[in-house]
Parts: structure tokens; sequence; C-alpha cells
DNA sequence: TCTTGCCCTGAACACCCGTTCAGTTACAAA
DNA sequence: TTTGTAACTGAACGGGTGTTCAGGGCAAGA
């Protein structure tokens, strides 16, 4: 037996994530064992270990991966204009690279306990770093005088997770377009900080 | 051994469901083992099964006594008046009864695949009553014609992300106090209905 | 054609899992 | 004081866990 025909290390790679990905996303890093998301590629549970040093790296560079592709995302769709201009950007591109992504942000948000202290603080960085850029809008909104926020910080936690709650409910094929569910979002933000 | 000395079903029972809630809140359902939960208890995990027939139903009458307790809590805090004033009460009522169970709450939105298909039905039939008494809020204001939602049901399970948001943050040592808090949450939440 | 080395198998390691149950003890009622 | 039983222990059940590793097959380069 050994090694079977075709098989590449370009091509396991990524089936391993992308196996583990869609197993966290529906049980949970707990409850998926090594063994199945070797049986989801067709492997055996020790070829795994070519490609990732041990399971809680498996997960770690999943959420890893995930934060460094929402803040650079993030950072090229919000970029200039006044605050209600970033603010409309950055709610659009939220919704946008959201609704596309559930696996990764179920992940992100759901399995953060189980990320070893190190770890969680380099996620946590990023994760804090995303808020920022929110912040930091809201921030120049107040400065430039055309939001009404009492208190920015409060504010930022409670619109992403307005925004983010969209994870939870949101199917391509409802009754909704990406545009309408943009749009009714961007009119609860805009109104929501006085604008 | 066997049986040590004063110790009652009376005390046991609801320690290990404060055992359970904690761990589960902590580290997450999968995993958490039995005996854990035991060991914090002070018990062989085999004492266990004298209070619960396994771990699943032990996960599940937590999870539906939150829900009993904030649906009926839920009920005698908003009752009457118009549209607005009982969306101020719900406001108000989700941001106290969240931020004293912040344990409860996070398994709530957590564990809940974690549960067997049937007691998923039942909670997930829970939780829809509860985001349906906000629904009918929002439902009662645009009749009344004062509230200026485009889709009541979008705007409801995006209201509820907002409020239910704080579990990820507050902490009761920090500078705002609950009344801070829910002042804060409910300008937003009234701006984004538009009243 | 031969050889090198990547990729994978399959077995093994030590350990933990949920659950059951015969047996033991402390207490309440008689 | 005796008895009945609720409450608990400790061991066992079959099975699953993450991880390691010697060895074997395949493909590409010499």
């Amino acid at each position: 037996m050994a090694r079977t025909q075709g098989s590449h290390s370009e091509i396991t790679g990524p089936r391993i994530r992308a196996a583990a990905l869609k197993l966290f996303a529906a049980h949970g890093y707990a409850a998926v064992s090594m063994r199945q998301i070797a049986r989801e590629v067709g492997l055996q549970a020790g070829a795994l270990y070519n490609y990732t040093p041990d399971k809680q790296d498996l997960l770690f560079s999943l959420m890893k991966a995930h934060m460094d592709e929402l803040l650079s995302a993030c950072a090229s769709h919000v970029t200039s204009g006044d605050a209600t201009t970033r603010l409309r950007n950055f709610v659009d591109f939220h919704i946008q690279f959201h609704m596309g992504r559930a696996d990764e942000i179920f992940i992100a948000y759901m399995e953060l306990r189980n990320l070893s202290p190190e770890n969680f603080e380099t996620i946590e960085a990023l994760r804090r770093a995303y808020e920022d850029t929110l912040g930091a809008i809201l921030e120049a909104g107040l400065t430039e005088g055309v939001f009404d926020v009492p208190d920015p910080k409060v504010t930022t936690r409670a619109l992403i997770a307005m925004l983010t709650g969209i994870t939870t409910w949101y199917r391509p094929d409802g009754y909704l377009s990406p545009a309408d569910v943009s749009e009714i979002y961007w009119n609860m933000t805009r109104k929501a900080v006085g604008v």
C-alpha cells in the first residue's frame, strides 16, 4: 500500500485544511478527531502530521489565516473619504465578507477558548485591530462633528455584534439579496450613529 | 468509603449543575468530561448518574432551564404600553438579564450544535419564541406608525445580536454601570428603529 | 535504468471517554 | 436499637483520543 496514485502535497495540504474547517465549524474543535479529518480527506490519521505539527496548530493556522485575510481585505476596501463614507464602506465590506465565509466566522468566534494562551493572544490582538478600524471611523466622525455617539468603544462593539449577527441567519437562497441585506444594515447603522 | 458525611441530594444536585455550567462555559461541552465535573463537586463520576441520565441531558436541562427563565422573566417585564414603551422595556430587560448570566448565555449560544436533534428543536423553538416577542413589538410600532423599519424580521435579529453582544465585553468592574450600558444601547436601538 | 526522497500506511503507544453496577456507608424512620 | 434505603465509591466495560514511527510504494531526476 502506502502512497496512492496521483497524490501531492500541494493538493493534500489544502484539502486537509478545508476538511478541518468544515468539521470544526459543524461539530466544534473538541468534538472532531484527527481520524475524522483524515477520513474526510481519504487518508490515515498519521498522514496529517506531514502538514501540521499538531491539532492545536491546525485550528490556530485556520483562524490566523482568516484574521489576516479579514484585515488585509478590510484595509483595501475601507480606505479614504470622510467618516460617513468610510463607515458605509466598512458596513458593506463587513456584510459582504461575512456572508461568504460562514464556517470561518463561526470558528473565529466559537473556538477562541480552545486556543492555547499564546495562540489566543495572537488572534485576540488581530480581532482588536479589526475592531479598532471601526473605532477610528467613529472617532473621526466625532471630530468631524457628523456622528452622535456617546461612547465610541461601546458603539463599536455593539455595531460589530449587530453586523456579525447575519452569519446566524443569512442563507443565500433566502428572500433577500446581499444588496438588500447591506442596505438594511447600513440604514440601521447610519441612524444608530445619528447620520 | 461510599457515602460521605453530610451529603444530600438537595445540595449535590444543584452543585453538579453549577459545576457543569461553569465548566461547559469555560471549555465547551465536548471538552469537559464527566470526571472533571465530578471532581469539581468532590464526587466520583458514577455518582453524577444519580442526578442526570447522561451527559447530553445535563447540557439540555441547563439550556432548557435558562430559556424558560428568560421567557418567563421577559413576559413579566415587558407587558403593556405602546410600542415605544415596550421596546424600551425589552431593551432594558434584555441588557439586565444578560449582564448577570454570562455563563448561561454563552452556553445557550455556543452549544446548540452539541444538542441532539430533538433537544435542539426544543431549544430552538424557545429561542424563536423570545425573538418573536421583539418581533411583535416592532410590528406593533409599524401599525402604530411610530417605527421606521423596512424589514421587521431582519431588524429583530440585528437588534438581538447587537444587544446580546454585551456578554462578550461587559465586566461588572468596568467603567460603565449597568444603567449607563442600558442607556447607550437604548439610544442606539431607539434611533435604529427611527424613534 | 537506477536511485533518491516525498508521501503515505498501519500498527502501536499511553491515556481518557461515557456509562454501568455490585458493594458499602450514613442517615431517617420505626 | 434495628432496619431500609438514598447516596456514593471504585472498578470495570468497550471504545476512542492525539501522536509517533518503521517501513513501503510511487514519481522524478541522474
